[in-house]
DNA sequence: GGAATCTTGTCTACGATGTAGACTTTACGC
DNA sequence: GCGTAAAGTCTACATCGTAGACAAGATTCC
């Protein structure tokens, strides 16, 4: 992707006219980056490139982020605040589904911060991350727990069900391609190129994978999650309802 | 983690006694590459590190990998290589389990290396990846073929399987704190810091978090999947074997 | 109003990084 | 032994994150 010389913020007016500076805010700073981030990748995120994306030296970003890896972890609590949980409906089991059909829905929205959202919290221990980070889980929990699960099993419901969901948008995401032209084309070529008699399946695989049903893959491995679960757990002294 | 200085392959002699320079290879490249991400992570894992860990003059790698990029690839491709896949073996829900227990223990043998697992992927075409990255994939697929799966439904297999299986990994490696003392500290540390009124539950679970045995919620997690899966597809005109 | 103080933005400068391109050295086939 | 190809090295450059001193602007208190 060449570099581009009109910022990313289509706003108002054009660069830098000298009334118009628009007085800096974390959240400005943050909703800047991540626009970049959407709109060319991860590594156009750099110190320089937002200052000028946003009409001022770059070292006026550290008031706002300590370094570069807080103002990852900013955008990525950006991100995640899209994700709307609400921990006093009813249905735990429906309210588990629609959550993932949201978090899925925002990843392919951002594809471009996913690798920050799953590898940052490698990298930073549970307690010292961005607290809206960890909203996500708390309401989760707290889900389960109204909804008759002991806390324990609770942590295990969700652990099982956000791997799945963070594994799945993973492997869609690898197969995701951004011109939907293309990608029958280039995956054609790319499987191509492999030696015959080494991946005869996945060569053979070309035309399934070609179309690939995201959503109703997610549905059928959370039916299949919720469903195993409940079995599972239900042998225990507790019991959710339904 | 204050650098060192003292070269990673800790072999016979010295630093750079001028008579040991032993010709550089694609393999010893690599594998000091991922001796030093192992050691040092990630980020120590720069041109001019690599070449000194060798003796050699950093520009000397790039006869061995196009670009940082590509020698990315190459230590990617060399953790895969670790994991030994048997595709020709009776019991293929036996075949699995097994796998994902081996993948999970290299997952924490190379714990710097799992954010390249996850991430690298994403910004390459199915094709265009390295050729040991992609092996494990037709190698489970042969699996489930040759249990009897048609190939679209072993492809679908192969994805709720290996998505759980990396979700997993990304959970357990979140919550791993390398020095196991410092582990409940850290924790309850972190925790302590969490505003109270926001996060209950979270802070509740301290203790539950504090003990996790990733190998049995992994196998237990399997288990379910298979499970759910082989009745899912019970309804189907294939049927695989048991 | 005016001075003191805190906040925000800027400037300059430094060390580190990836890597292009020209060069030198080494290894090897005949 | 000689010529050719491969392996390794050197120099140089653009770009990155960010420390530290400073200036401009806003806010507070009398």
């Amino acid at each position: 992707m060449p570099p581009r010389k009109t910022p990313i913020n289509s706003s108002t007016a054009g660069e830098k006219a000298p009334g118009e500076k628009p007085r800096l805010s974390r959240d400005l700073v943050l909703s800047t980056a991540l626009a970049l981030v959407d709109a060319e990748g991860l590594d156009a995120l750099t110190m320089r490139r937002l200052g000028q994306e946003l009409g001022r030296d770059p070292m006026s970003l550290y008031r706002y982020a300590a370094n570069r890896a807080a103002l990852l972890d900013g955008v990525t609590e950006l991100v995640l605040k899209e994700l709307s949980i609400f921990p006093d409906r009813p249905d735990w089991q429906a309210q588990l589904r629609q959550i993932a059909h949201d978090l899925r829905l925002l990843a392919l929205r951002h594809p471009n911060v996913v690798p920050l959202l799953v590898t940052r919290p490698l990298s930073t221990p549970l307690g010292l991350r961005p607290l809206g980070t960890l909203r996500p889980l708390e309401q989760i929990l707290s889900l389960l727990i109204d909804a008759g699960f002991a806390p324990a099993d609770a942590l295990h419901v969700y652990r099982a069900y956000y791997g799945f969901l963070y594994g799945h948008i993973l492997n869609e995401l690898q197969e995701f391609v951004v011109d939907p032209d293309e990608n029958e084309a280039l995956l054609r070529l790319g499987l191509h190129r492999l030696p015959a008699k080494e991946f005869p399946r996945l060569r053979a695989l070309g035309p399934v994978l070609a179309d690939y049903d995201g959503a109703a893959e997610l549905d059928q491995g959370i039916s299949i999650l919720l469903a195993g679960l409940t079995a599972s757990l239900a042998g225990e002294k507790t019991t959710p309802k339904a």
